[in-house]
DNA sequence: TGCCCATCT
DNA sequence: GTGTTAGATGGGCAG
């Protein structure tokens, strides 16, 4: 068998990939939809071809022998679009980074070097593919020279093959001749000359029976047609020109050394990074991370034996050390935990250890390292908890083990970001790139991942703990110089705790009562059905808004309609002003609150009462922008409550036996905070002499006296307050209040003169983050607003409310943590059974011990007043009651 | 998956 | 002159 060598014409093929595939672009801004088709076409070849060799020529940017013999000649660098031209450093850069040679030579051009390249490795034996998107190539064509004309499509490349043969039956001239033809037809695209006249068919004609234009010459007189005979007696030397200009010249290159183009492992470290940095998501399964040692640099070792986990032990005390773990469910053990220590990673598998003695493993591990990295200490001490490790182990109340929680950390950094995985966290702080366990996963669930793919799932646990191990230097100093150290230290990372054991209380639900309550809507949802689908006049999806615009607007004629992108809104805005007029839209918005209560709460909360008849919601710590916490699967902080129908959903959240709920809720936090931060003393004074806040705002906004002041003017009042904290535009205000535009712009005026500091201080605020790029609490929480430099005016001003909100709702969201933080702390060291079950952004909900209610009213009240020390007071009303609905 | 709509503070 | 109130989660539909 010979050997093989595959030349790639980089020029071209990118230029065909530019055009025939549809931009991509990453999210850097990078156009990649030519590399994207190189490199598809690049290794369909590779693959079918299974070459020993390869190269890859590029033209370069310089005079050939071509223009100094022709001046109008163009070549092959034609006037190339920016967005390809920008891609050719980078192709050079991935070919490069897959140790691929190219080839380029100023005064050559791409075809020259193929041609050149070509005849010398037929001449050592070898065969030759040649893939290029230029037809100009099929004179290179021989019995061993294998010309492949490639077409981008999806996943790869539909290319035409021509050996010398196939060449002759495709157009009826060998190789050879086809320069002959080319030279007396010509080439646009180059701008070679041809004879007038003269198109392909005629070329070919006299080609195939003289051969060469010489000798086509020579027999000048029997050429046919009289046209073309003309023209070849006319211009003969500029045919014999374009035959030079149109020839490759295949002996321009020196002796070519065909080693360093030997063909080696594709998929390098380097490569990978490149990949993944132009978002080639696809290709990145072509690289086997597992087998490649350079993409992690700790060695691995397993822990089976008793005297493996005590070497294991012994070799811990006092260091660092990073701890990833899995557990298929959160309520079930950890199966599989990862160690990183120094240049180590040892695993440690729940197998061949009884359950007790893993579980003290697994703790002494964590208890005889002096400091704990780890992506999030709440799931490592969930997880922990889930195996039997003993509780105070766990809590750390003596403070003997450093945890650093890297995802806590990554978030203060920087909140937006959807993602703080290990393989995001390693590339953005560490400069290193890591495959991502999605990659790793491959189409195995996580939840099957222990059974199904082990090896993926080691691979990815010693990532992430060597990653966290890492990271904690680099997070602890960014921190710090963002004089977040505290924040991080005091506020988030004691909060994981306290989230964690709200998650392990959970909340009690009464499912038997669910589900009657689920009947009951049942009921009336097909009752509000069938009158709907009678006044429609048909039956058709009611949850579908496409179906219900379609019906009410078009159907049915309603006037009022608003579009939205996709057709007709049928947002409940909408069909409320609406709802007078047409009892078909009252019985569809009715309809539309009762299948929300029933799919989301009635059968949605079921599903999530768990054996011990309690709903475990998650906390999360790191998803809002702002520095809230949300809560999820299911979300227990938008259970219904403005409509006396939702609100009966509370009634089946209750204390357990011998226990009530303690209910605290912040007055109006954030306009307390805005009071303070802005330092307005009209504010501050409303505040501090416990007026009703939106009462004398409307007093001061509509110039009567307070006792005056009617409760619409007072609503109205309550709608600009609400809107100022938000940001609000005098048109939304508008709409809000069904007003007139003009009004509304009067309103927010006034309100402005009537506190006059609030103006300049949002002002200040948008201006600050336009300087810095950030708005920031009064805890230093700090939240990017990219938004502000946008040059579209939409998002500008969506920066704008950015910019003026998060500082207010960051900081109220900093108040009721550190509050949570003092109660938790308060419950436990008064060694009370009462404990912390809920927040609802303002809002503590506690599961109170019923002697320790009175006690539970206090702390609560103390602690969340206290919390801060503002220029106004906070307060807090309490409730206690026998069900969530009761506190009220 | 993206969109629309509902729910909460 | 633009389109026009912050932060979330979840169900259901349509492509």
């Amino acid at each position: 068998m010979s050997e093989k060598l595959v030349l790639l014409d980089g020029h071209s093929i990118l230029n065909r990939a530019f055009y025939g595939i549809p931009d991509l672009t990453n999210s850097a801004g990078l156009h990649t939809n030519a590399v994207y088709g190189f490199l598809s076409i690049m290794f369909k070849v590779l693959e079918t071809e299974k070459p020993q060799y390869l190269a890859v020529a590029f033209d370069v940017k310089a005079p050939t022998f071509r223009h100094r013999l022709y001046d109008a000649y163009k070549g092959t660098r034609k006037g190339m679009p920016e967005e390809l031209h920008a891609q050719v450093p980078v192709m050079k850069e991935v070919l490069h980074a897959m140790g691929i040679v190219t080839v380029e030579q100023a005064g050559l051009e791409a075809d020259d070097l193929l041609g050149s390249l070509a005849r010398q490795a037929e001449e050592k034996g070898m065969e030759v593919t040649i893939v290029s998107g230029d037809r100009d190539l099929l004179q290179l064509a021989t019995e061993k020279v294998k010309i492949h004309l490639a077409k981008p499509v999806r996943g790869g490349s539909e290319g035409e093959e021509y050996y010398a043969e196939d060449v002759l039956a495709k157009y009826g001239v060998t190789p050879k001749e086809f320069i002959e033809v080319k030279a007396l037809m010509g080439d646009t695209s180059d701008n070679i000359p041809g004879l007038p006249g003269v198109g392909e068919k005629t070329a070919v004609k006299i080609i195939a029976q003289y051969k060469t234009i010489e000798n086509a010459y020579a027999n000048l007189e029997e050429i046919k047609p009289n046209k073309a005979r003309e023209a070849f007696r006319n211009e003969f030397d500029s045919a014999k020109l374009s035959k030079v200009l149109a020839t490759i010249d295949t002996g321009c290159l020196p002796d070519f050394s065909f080693a360093s183009a030997q063909l080696k492992d594709l998929y390098t470290p380097e490569a990978y990074k490149l990949f993944k940095q132009l978002e080639f998501k696809q290709f990145l399964s072509r690289f086997t991370p597992a087998d490649d040692k350079t993409m992690q640099k700790r060695s691995v070792t397993a822990i089976d034996t008793e005297e493996q986990a005590q070497s294991f032990l012994k070799n811990l005390t006092g260091k660092r050390i990073g701890i990833s773990i899995y557990q298929r469910a959160s309520q079930m053990p950890v199966s599989l935990c990862a160690f990183a220590v120094e240049d180590q990673v040892y695993l440690l598998k729940n197998r061949g250890f009884s359950p007790e003695r893993f579980a003290r493993l697994m703790g002494e591990a964590v208890t005889g390292a002096g400091e704990v990295c780890t992506f999030s200490v709440k799931d490592l001490k969930r997880g922990m908890l889930a195996t039997g490790c003993p509780e105070e182990l766990v809590w750390n109340e003596t403070e003997k083990t450093d945890y650093f929680d890297v995802h806590l950390a990554a978030y203060l950094l920087n909140p937006l970001k959807s993602s703080y995985a290990y393989d995001d966290i390693s590339e953005e702080y560490l400069q290193e790139s890591l495959p991502s366990p999605k990659e790793l996963l491959g189409k195995v669930k996580w939840e099957q991942v222990f059974e199904k793919a082990p090896e993926a799932l080691e691979r990815i646990l010693v990532c992430e703990s060597g990653t966290v191990l890492d990271g904690k230097e680099i997070l602890r100093e960014k921190l710090e110089e963002n004089n977040m150290w505290k924040l991080y230290r005091e506020m988030e990372l004691p909060l994981a705790d306290v989230l964690l054991r709200m998650e392990l209380y959970g909340i009690q639900a009464q499912a038997a009562r669910l589900i009657e309550y689920s009947q009951v809507l049942q009921q009336r949802i097909e009752e509000l059905e069938h009158a709907i689908y009678e006044q429609a006049g048909e039956t058709f999806n009611i949850n579908s808004p496409k179906q219900l615009g379609d019906i009410l607007f078009s159907k049915m004629q309603l006037k009022g309609s608003k579009k939205t992108k996709t057709g007709y809104s049928t947002a409940a805005d909408v069909l409320e002003k609406l709802a007078g007029k047409y009892p078909i839209v009252a019985d569809i918005l009715e309809y539309r609150q009762l299948t929300k209560l029933k799919s989301t709460y009635a059968d949605g909360l079921v599903a999530f009462i768990g054996s011990d008849g309690r709903i475990h919601s998650t906390f999360h710590q790191s998803i809002t922008a702002t520095g809230r916490i949300s809560s999820a699967e299911p979300n227990l902080q938008n259970i219904p409550v403005r409509t006396e129908l939702g609100r009966q959903i509370r009634k089946v959240f209750v204390p357990a036996e011998g226990y009530v709920f303690v209910d605290a809720d912040y007055s109006q936090i954030e306009l307390r905070v805005l009071a303070h931060m802005s330092g307005d003393q009209r504010l501050i004074e409303a505040y501090r002499q416990e007026e009703d806040i939106h009462k004398s705002t409307a007093a001061q906004v509509f110039h009567v006296p307070l006792e005056e002041v009617t409760s619409q003017q007072r609503r109205n009042a309550k709608a600009v307050n609400f809107g100022i904290v938000y940001g609000i535009s005098s048109f939304g205000l508008s709409q809000d209040l069904s007003i007139s535009w003009k009004e509304a712009q009067e309103y927010i005026e006034r309100y402005f003169e009537t506190y006059p500091k609030i103006k300049g201080f949002l002002d200040g605020l948008v201006s600050d983050a336009k300087k810095t790029g950030y708005t920031y609490t009064i805890y230093d929480r700090r939240r990017p607003v990219p938004e502000l430099s946008s040059g579209n005016f939409m998002q500008r001003s969506f920066g704008e409310r950015i910019a003026m909100n998060s500082p207010i709702q960051g900081t109220a969201a900093d108040i009721i943590k550190i509050a949570m933080l003092r109660v938790d702390k308060r419950l436990r060291r008064e060694k009370l059974r009462s404990r912390l079950i809920l927040q609802v952004h303002d809002e503590l909900l506690i599961e109170a011990w019923q002697e320790e209610a009175e006690q539970v009213r206090r702390i609560l009240k103390e602690e969340m007043e206290q919390a801060a020390d503002l220029l106004v007071p906070l307060v807090v009303e309490v409730n206690t009651g026998s069900s969530w609905y009761d506190t009220k």
